[in-house]
DNA sequence: AAATGAATGTAAAAAAATTAACAAACACCA
DNA sequence: TGGTGTTTGTTAATTTTTTTACATTCATTT
């Protein structure tokens, strides 16, 4: 009968990004800061991060601020970072293996297990130190290794059968690269990077600067 | 003294990917489409599909619907892609050379010149049939090439200094790969493709899912 | 111990985006 | 030619998100 608190998903966007400059500044040493510095760090508004933030609760100090250390970590907790992902790679072409390398996510706790790809010249190769498997290797190497996530990419064509195998085997969450619509049923997650999408917004908005 | 009338991100978002679909249902030649079956081919609503395209016109026929060619035609030039985007790449590591041979980019239009580098040991080569330059090249490249457009695939640290030389040769428009907010003046549009970032509303989505 | 200053947390207001609903327009058929 | 069924374009309603404004809280100073 509780009253249901819907979160933005932007506000989920941006308290990643709060993280990733909170970590920044927490390597300077910095003990306290407000949500106007932060607002600053990250191109936002202090009200925007306070609001962010108080859909979670109440991390700040008023007259202070927030705690460096502290509100990173509640951010983390927020995000599900406090707990290990283990993740498996499908693709293990220029953008899987351009992927399999990114500091990014293994920085923010994020861990690839393997990759795989259906070119049989690549499979039992290593890429960036991660072992290619066949694709039809897959799903019982998701059950075996309780994998969570999985990333997706192939090209668009073989995304769907990518992203069905991926369902059969349980997986709780896509990141799909591949530029298409993926099917999916509503218990599996899928968040879409579509870099042409990206690049068209981009210019969209090239072309209407001043209107 | 005319209304403006603010046409929301998610709008061009979505009618980019509408655009990705009329190709793909141009290609099966079908010649009309409803405003419900490109919202079942995208995963939307047919009422958002005819939000979305009314912003910028009356583009259907009632009782019919859309010509699919002619609305993809529409899309595009309301999308600036009827021009040609002529694009430089900074940073030939794996990412770099991940998006150098993008094929959606081309797909799309958009022309990657050059790519750029300060590593000496790439400076001269070429990374999938594109020069590799140097950096301090990039400047007089970007001037002489009417470049419009810079995808930043660079590590963090340095982002923003690759970000202030394409400034100073007035550039149009910014692609950021890097997980770092860029300053830049208002005349320079930056679009921030942040892959953690996606990947943690990810697991936050994974994790409250049931709420 | 009271006063001052600073910055949070939140309630209320405003703005923006989505969804619903339906009249208008067109094709087709009798 | 008139009627029927379909699907758009658009207005209105709703929902969601952002912004504003300020009372509350805490640290510090006198």
């Amino acid at each position: 009968m509780g009253v249901e608190i819907k979160i933005p998903e932007a506000t989920i966007s941006r308290i990643s990004v709060y993280s990733r400059y909170l970590v920044e500044v927490e390597r300077q040493g910095i003990v306290n800061i407000s949500s106007g510095e932060i607002a600053e760090g990250v191109g936002g508004t202090p009200a925007q991060v306070r609001k962010d933030l108080a859909y979670f609760g109440a991390f700040g100090t008023r007259g202070v601020g927030y705690n460096v250390r502290l509100l990173n970590q509640e951010i983390k907790e927020i995000l599900g970072l406090s707990r290990q992902w283990d993740v498996i790679l499908i693709g293990a072409g220029n953008l899987g293996s351009a992927l399999s390398q990114y500091r990014g996510f293994r920085e923010r706790g994020f861990n690839i297990l393997a990759v795989f790809d259906n070119d049989m010249n690549k499979v039992g190769l290593k890429l960036n130190g991660l072992p290619i498997y066949a694709i039809n290797q897959m799903a019982d190497f998701i059950r075996e290794n309780k994998v969570s996530i999985g990333i997706i990419a192939v090209p668009a064509d073989y995304a769907q059968d990518v992203a069905d195998i991926l369902i059969d085997s349980e997986i709780e969450g896509i990141l799909n690269f591949a530029p298409t619509v993926l099917t999916v049923p509503e218990e599996v997650i899928v968040r879409d990077v579509d870099l042409a999408v990206n690049l068209e917004v981009l210019t969209y908005n090239i072309e209407n600067k001043d209107v």
